[in-house]
DNA sequence: CCAGAATGCGAGCGACCACTCGTATTTGTC
DNA sequence: GACAAATACGAGTGGTCGCTCGCATTCTGG
């Protein structure tokens, strides 16, 4: 007897969304992100992200299978839009840039980023996410990891693989640190601390790109 | 910070303790660390300390009166530990000794403790810590800022207050970044880590050492 | 040696959480 | 308007976790 109603396709099954549905979900993934923010990841409930949104628990679980693919969706939709936007941030630069600009213009991206999606930071930052989450956690560190040594191969051209690796992870660290410390802060201290980063990378990198003999802008 | 070593509780019941008991405390705490370390403080479930010590739920709440409990006498140990081992290790320097042994050591000791005592940093650098942990961790956070200003101050000397405390705060950062970095890796590489945080702080530091005495950037 | 205190046990209680299900309402299409 | 699919609801389900309680066992002072 042909089956011609009901097409077992475990894998993909086109399900027609109405507009309200795509609402749905936005108002559910802002909710999580406010949620997830403020009592991060495994604390947050989806009774109380469904409250936030102002639905009800049933209804957060019509769009998505569990609360993992809540966090893993919002997690790839920043990620697109840092695609997107700040995409060229990490690009491999012209040689003939300074230190100091490079380092300050991939700075102002990414802390204005973070400073304009905070979730970001509390998913990416909490060692609390499990099983998927995890994977996304580690490949966007990898991610991060080899575009910073992209860069810094510009500026240390000669320096051993494991050498160049390490300066990464340093900067990479660095650069977290700085922006906790900025988004504690608001307003003229925020601004303080964005300068403070800047300076503490340029501080660190600026010996090694030095001893490359590359051209770095003296102090105006 | 007060000295809370006698209870003030309503009922001063002083229950006599057998060398029985102090051996399960030492071992549900030895128990309960390791637990911490691999999965958190939320995340540890009771039972699996317990479990993990070789005793039974009931006889883990015959010593702690929740779990909260646990982390903090866990936490006053480890504190006073520090305190006797490396009490001296930000004690305010000789402003003759040179920046780099004067971080290089601090750095040493901290690290030395921090290695030997991981669930340390995994207590205080988990942003999942409830109520009473929440405070120790600002009390502990504040005290280290303050002894970092204070050793500062012995190479910055005019520097403005507010910029003093940033630059704690920054170096402060530094440090958990480059803690993690080492904790994450073993031998030669954990070596290797260890020098490159002494260079990012050394790096950071010493323009500003190196600038005092002059007049300090104008203000706008 | 023997009361009583300290220690030890583990099934179980209440609370909370992720998630489900039967049902009611809205929306798109003919 | 009719019909089905999509959306919405919220009490309920199973499971986990922090913690308790009654009772057995071991230690200690007199």
């Amino acid at each position: 007897m042909p089956d011609t109603s009901q097409n077992e396709q475990k894998s993909e099954q086109p399900r027609r969304r109405q507009a309200r549905g795509e609402r749905r979900i936005a108002q559910l993934l802002s909710a999580a992100a406010s949620v997830f923010c403020s009592t991060g990841y495994t604390a947050a409930s989806t009774n109380a992200i469904a409250r936030e949104a102002g639905v009800s628990p049933g209804t957060l679980y019509q769009f998505f299978p569990n609360k993992e693919a809540i966090a893993i969706e919002l997690g790839d939709r920043l990620m697109h839009e840092m695609r997107d936007t700040y995409g060229e941030a990490l690009a491999p630069v012209d040689p003939a840039t300074p230190l100091e600009e490079a380092v300050g213009a991939a700075v102002d991206r990414f802390i204005d980023f973070n400073c304009a999606h905070p979730v970001f930071f509390a998913l990416m930052h909490g060692p609390d996410v499990p099983g998927r989450m995890a994977e996304e956690h580690d490949a966007l560190h990898a991610t991060l990891l080899s575009r910073i040594e992209g860069l810094l191969s510009s500026y240390l051209t000669d320096a051993p693989p494991a050498e160049l690796n390490r300066t990464a992870h340093m900067v990479l660290g660095i650069y977290k640190a700085g922006l906790e410390l900025v988004l504690a802060h608001e307003g003229a201290e925020r601004e303080a601390f964005v300068a403070e980063l800047k300076n503490a990378l340029i501080r660190y990198l600026r010996p090694l790109a030095e001893a490359r003999g590359l051209t770095t802008t003296p102090a105006p």
